[in-house]
DNA sequence: CTTAGATTCTAATTTACGTTAGATTGAGTA
DNA sequence: TACTCAATCTAACGTAAATTAGAATCTAAG
């Protein structure tokens, strides 16, 4: 006898992977409406009619892609946050958040690019349906700073809300330019907690201007 | 005799603009390809066909509202600037350029949304057609820093192109939280710019974490 | 009031997308 | 070999979008 295969490793589950895939590509390519089951399907070598197999429709397909999206970064940024060991600083902390968020944005783009590109532009049945994924993820990085203004490390002044957002404008915003600056993903994730931990600006000597 | 209406001043003109502002909404709320025409000219109670009268089609609209909205963005950092008189400081030029950006991409969000929210999703023909605005607009931000730098108010270590790009992030992507946030443009501006200058980092005393 | 030109509408054309139903294929099993 | 089920394809259906041509309307000038 062989092996029995279970739901989860049919073989029509590595299709629906590969459906997965292509949908995140052209999905962060050309938005959900720009986005046409035909090119999903031609990717694959498949026809736009035998998607319906694996899915219900356009958007629980696009749906689900979506959703992947935001798991995905926050499985990376997790994994990035637990190298640090037991009690980071909390530089080290945001750099290692930022460095997990830029690899998942710029290395695995095709899903995350889906999910930034397309934000507010998705029916509102699919916006809905990944919101609290994304809940959760803010809901991480909220504590990151509050933590941080708890310990006294965060200087006078500073909103810790509009600092996260922020943060999250400038990693996200690297989606546009990443492939063509030459810039590694490290570069970049150093140099931007770097300016957000202590800005560009250098004081004093010369004065005025 | 009355006044000689000149070709830029024709009643038409008025209309056109009435088309291409609604055309930027539905284009900020729903994407080139998820804005149909017919919601274009039903929100200004005409008929889809009427339009065709104005505009060759509908790429030559939308493609006049992503270049307005750049030149719209110019305009307003221009003037902030200028408010500045001759010889301003770093600190003050970048606070006053980002509360223009500001300004463009929240007060006059459709012109400038459709522009950010768009970005890399239109037909090609589209999007290179902006690109000498977009170019112009970068050089001033590129100029800005490169004269900082040569004044050395700029902290060793600091990347100003990678600089750049994050300021533009964190400034484009407020256009999705800004409604939301309840927080004033002038608060954003200025708390941008001071984590940029100065970033959110308090040093020493308590050591360790 | 008439008329010419500007502007808008109506109705049709073309194209293409999402979706569906039924036929077809192919691999494993009795 | 014949059967079964999963997986895919084929060929349509219905809808809706961009575009167009010609008719209708409105405006301003004589």
């Amino acid at each position: 006898m062989t092996l029995k295969v279970s739901n989860t490793t049919k073989k029509s589950s590595v299709t629906r992977q590969l459906i997965l895939d292509a949908a995140a590509k052209k999905l962060s390519q050309h938005g959900y409406h720009g986005t046409y089951l035909k090119d999903v399907a031609e990717s694959i070598n498949m026809q736009a009619g035998s998607l319906y197999y694996h899915f219900n429709s356009k958007e629980s397909l696009m749906q689900e892609v979506l959703n992947k999206s935001i798991q995905l970064i926050q499985d990376i940024v997790n994994y990035e946050v637990e190298q640090l060991g037991e009690t980071p600083s909390f530089p080290d902390l945001l750099k290692a958040a930022i460095r997990g968020h830029l690899i998942a944005i710029l290395r695995h783009s095709d899903y995350t690019l889906a999910s930034i590109r397309n934000y507010g532009q998705v029916p509102v049945a699919v916006h809905k349906a990944a919101q609290p994924d994304r809940d959760a993820y803010e809901n991480f990085w909220r504590e990151l700073f509050e933590q941080a203004e708890k310990n006294g490390v965060i200087r006078a002044g500073v909103d810790t809300h509009l600092l996260r957002l922020a943060i999250f404008g400038s990693m996200n915003w690297a989606t546009i330019w990443y492939v063509d600056s030459g810039a590694s993903v490290e570069e970049i994730a150093d140099s931007q907690a770097e300016l957000f931990l202590n800005g560009c600006y250098k004081k004093g000597e010369q004065g005025g201007i």
